[in-house]
RNA sequence: CGGGAUGUAGCGCAGUUUGGCUAGCGCGCCUGCCUUGGGAGCAGGAGGCCGGGGGUUCGAAUCCCUCCAUCCCGACCA
């Protein structure tokens, strides 16, 4: 490829209206330009990494035994009221209609279809086990598309379907898509892990995200340190260690304290001078149904996804205040478990062993001290609620969890027959009996791998793909293209390395020397080969590393044989 | 959806408070000269429904109303 002919619009200023790192780059390299919001044009740079990620993935689903198919953007209302999703959906899914006023939506994700298109085709158990997959567009409308490819509403996701006659079945297949995510990251060459996380509205029971580590990632993760542990979870998700509770030695009396006008955990420890490791914070949750109390250690905070999860039901909001009032006759502040009548108590595992604890008394300005979980109020529910923080001990093994940030790129999750149930999929059993199908669903974000790789690998000169992914291996930069010796030169090694497999770039374009490297530099190609006076009159050439900036001179005989070298390392 | 901000040339911005010449600047783009190892220089040039609509006014980028779009922060997600 010349670079004359390439459309690579690169901009010398970001565009005001990007944010994060890979969204600017993106922009000012000549990746992508916006048509809507979440909404983008891919420019011939991006298609060719698109296509290679596509492609490591094709091949790891393939290795695995997936077949690929392509099922329909455009999805009749029908499917999704059968499953009960149309409803349940919301606002994210983008709805149409056709000439004839049916209902239509673009699809978010395909259980619907799969499962509709397998409970036709499968009837026998000798057809099973089955994975299926497509490398498609999605559509989610998004609540607020942001950060370029990170959260669009028209993005690209390989999502596969597995089919098993058995949780064995189901299990076997989960494991083998949790080896070809693994493989899928390896060769992109991300940093990333594979961490527990919780199911919430797709429903089914296990789940792992893969997660690309980065600073600016969205999510939060909790991992053991111990080389020999893999314990890893999404913050949401993060389990405790269970508590042991250490006796009820020393209690005394329950007493009550005047505490004008503190209502938070801060200026109760203040007032009372006591660590907030002391205190019982009381917080009063509605649900659809039922308001609950849950109670956390003073410095802990509420894990409203444990908590949706206990209670089964669709969203937890913190009381407002003419509920606090309505159930604790106090306002907000000075809430406490002691006497609260008509609600449900849940209490955190640490709860029960805070000793002489200060709870809000249930009357305005008032805090009790001394009271002590059993003795002054009763628990309905004792279990994990609250937020596990960096620092804690592993629940695996013991030892200190550490904290890092990621990019959620793929998804893993065993269904179970959530979908075949709703579906009618079933299939014969060697009894004869008919059963549901077990399935499971795999999503990995291709335009968001995108994106969390240049998140992932940029310097403060752009972009630094790594070398499976980059739109092309290598650029060959003639400095001087009024010197016919040095464009020629750069032509014939060009001409080389495209023979020899290497995807080069070659810039043609009459520009100074200066611009060309900086366009190389935000572009990322891994190697750049530069062709200058040193490369006509001692036939070397000097091919510099982007990522290590590293360069080496190298004599014309062995450049292709060294760049391919130097390729295999990056 | 709540909160905040922005919309002027392909990109980055000034001008708007206090209405008034032909709407400016930098980059990019085109032509020519010159230059060619880190976004050079000189000269000439093209490019604007000042987000849309409505209003106030002798006169609106500027004031008022309204709609739209985009970005950022929160609750959701590949």
């Amino acid at each position: 490829m010349r670079a004359t002919a390439l459309l690579a619009p690169t901009l010398r200023e970001a565009p005001a209206d990007a944010e994060v790192v890979s969204h600017k780059l993106l922009l000012r390299a000549g990746f992508i330009r916006r048509v809507a919001a979440g909404v983008y044009n891919y420019l011939p740079l991006s298609m060719r990494v698109l296509k290679k990620i596509e492609q490591i993935v094709r091949e790891e689903m393939d290795r695995q035994g997936g077949q690929e198919l392509l099922m329909p953007i455009l999805q009749p209302a029908e499917l999704w009221q059968e499953s009960g999703r149309w409803d349940v959906y919301g606002p994210e899914l983008f709805r149409l209609k056709d000439r004839h006023d049916r209902d239509f939506a673009l699809g978010p994700t395909h259980e619907e279809i799969i499962t509709t298109l397998v409970r036709g085709e499968v009837n026998s158990y000798k057809q099973l086990p089955l994975l299926l997959y497509q490398i498609q567009n999605k559509y989610r409308d998004e609540r607020r598309p942001r950060f370029g490819l990170m959260r669009g509403r028209e993005f690209i996701m390989k999502d596969l379907y597995s089919f098993d006659r058995d949780e064995k079945g189901l299990e076997k297949s989960y494991m083998k898509m949790h080896e070809a995510y693994t493989r899928v990251f390896q060769r992109c060459g991300l940093h990333f892990r594979p961490v527990e996380a919780d199911s919430g509205a797709i429903g089914g029971s296990e789940t792992h995200e893969f997660m690309v580590l980065a600073e600016s990632g969205e999510a939060s993760i909790l991992f053991c340190e111990s080389e020999s542990c893999d314990y890893a979870a999404n913050v949401e998700r993060a389990a405790q260690i269970n508590q042991p509770d250490n006796g009820k030695e020393g209690m005394n009396k329950l007493a009550e304290k005047e505490t004008p006008d503190c209502r938070t955990v801060e200026e109760v420890t203040r007032f009372l001078g006591i660590p907030p490791q002391e205190i019982i914070k009381t917080l009063l949750y509605e649900t659809d149904t039922e308001v609950v109390a849950v109670l956390v250690r003073g410095d802990r905070d509420v894990n409203e996804i444990k908590l949706l999860n206990l209670l089964g039901c669709l969203r937890v909001d913190l009381a407002g205040e003419n509920t606090i009032k309505k159930v604790t006759g106090a306002s907000r502040g000075f809430s406490g478990p002691v006497g609260l009548q008509g609600v449900k108590i849940i209490a955190d595992l640490e709860v029960p062993s805070i000793v002489n604890a200060v709870t809000g008394a249930n009357r305005d300005h008032v805090h009790l001290l001394n009271v002590n979980p059993g003795r002054d109020f009763s628990i309905d529910i004792l279990t994990d609620v609250r937020m596990v923080e960096a620092g804690e001990p592993c629940p695996r093994c013991g030892q200190e969890l550490k904290e890092a940030r990621g990019i959620e790129v793929g998804q893993i999750f065993k269904l179970g027959d959530k979908y075949s149930k709703l579906l009618g999929a079933t299939y014969l059993g060697e009894s004869g009996k008919a059963k549901p199908i077990i399935m499971g669903c795999y999503g990995i974000g291709v335009t968001r791998t995108m994106a969390a790789a240049i998140e992932q690998n940029n310097d403060l000169d752009g972009i630094v793909w790594p070398a499976a992914i980059a739109p092309f291996h290598a650029v060959v930069i003639p400095v001087n293209t009024k010197d016919p010796e040095q464009v020629a030169l750069a032509e014939k090694i060009y001409t080389n390395l495209t023979a020899a497999g290497v995807e080069t770039i070659l810039d043609d374009r009459s520009e100074r020397a200066g611009v060309k490297f900086k366009d190389a530099d935000l572009i990322g190609y891994p190697l750049r080969i530069i062709v200058g006076a040193k490369a006509v009159s001692e036939n070397t050439f000097e091919v510099k590393v982007r990522r290590s900036g590293e360069v080496t001179v190298v004599p014309g005989d062995k450049l292709e044989q060294t760049v391919l070298e130097m390729l295999s390392d990056l």
